[in-house]
DNA sequence: ATAACTGTAATAGTAATGTTAATACAGATA
DNA sequence: TATCTGTATTAACATTACTATTACAGTTAT
């Protein structure tokens, strides 16, 4: 469920941030749904605790989460201005490259293709 | 003309290929044409001449320029398979970006919408 | 030929950052 | 009481990018 990529250049803690954040915006976790202990998902990630608890942190200063201490962490009960959020972040994500896109001679009518091949995928159960 | 963020994740040199690649691309650098002395350019962006060095070797491992020890560096004469390179590499990209979008909700339409604004900002010479 | 450019190379040092390791303390719960 | 939970702190380690410095060799113009 949470794939890491040791090698990249994106710290790790900072992976575990969005794709939890990922997991909470799609209601995959579920409001007031407990996380897993920082130490348990540290064993079964094999990485030090201190790294999830610095993802724990990061979420939890961000929204995501809220922690009571000696209980665990939780799914916090927003969810609606986060999801917006996301999404005009990944519209302007869109936008840039879409400009580089169009440099490069890319055109409507093939950026239309890459939805509909992406959403082609989707619907055959391959993502 | 070379803008680069200090204090972005991405190292220098790294940005400097980018750049450097996006203008040889878009054929701003044309074939032969010599790119300025490590030495200049690392004065000009008060940064360290071996950091140029570095990406200035990068490029010419990827094939976009080439070194006349003594004389300078020089656009490479190559360019059509590059470019091809360049579009299918973005091209990921959009997909990736896309797949998100689909799940956040983003719909076709919206997806037209942000490549005409793009577009239309182009036309206008906002960018 | 000399000076002033070019690229190339090597080495050492610095700085920042992520990660680990080891402990410790306190709240919650069975 | 034992064993979960979160939290905190400190030190050490590893990696990486970047800088600093020096040196050498090819090119070119004066």
């Amino acid at each position: 469920m949470l794939e890491l990529d040791v090698k990249s250049r994106v710290p790790i803690y900072e992976q575990l941030v969005e794709k939890i954040k990922e997991l909470i915006i799609m209601e995959v976790l579920k409001e007031h749904e407990q996380l897993p202990s920082v130490r348990s998902l540290a064993s079964e990630l094999t990485i030090n605790p201190n790294t999830i608890q610095k993802a724990y942190r990061e979420l939890e200063n961000q929204g995501y989460i809220y922690s009571i201490p000696g209980k665990g962490n939780f799914v916090a009960p927003i969810n609606k201005n986060k999801k917006l959020e996301k999404v005009n972040k990944l519209k302007e994500e869109l936008k840039r490259l879409i400009l580089e896109a169009i440099y490069l001679g890319i055109t409507k009518e093939e950026l239309m293709e890459l939805y509909d091949s992406v959403n082609k995928e989707i619907k055959e159960g391959r993502r």
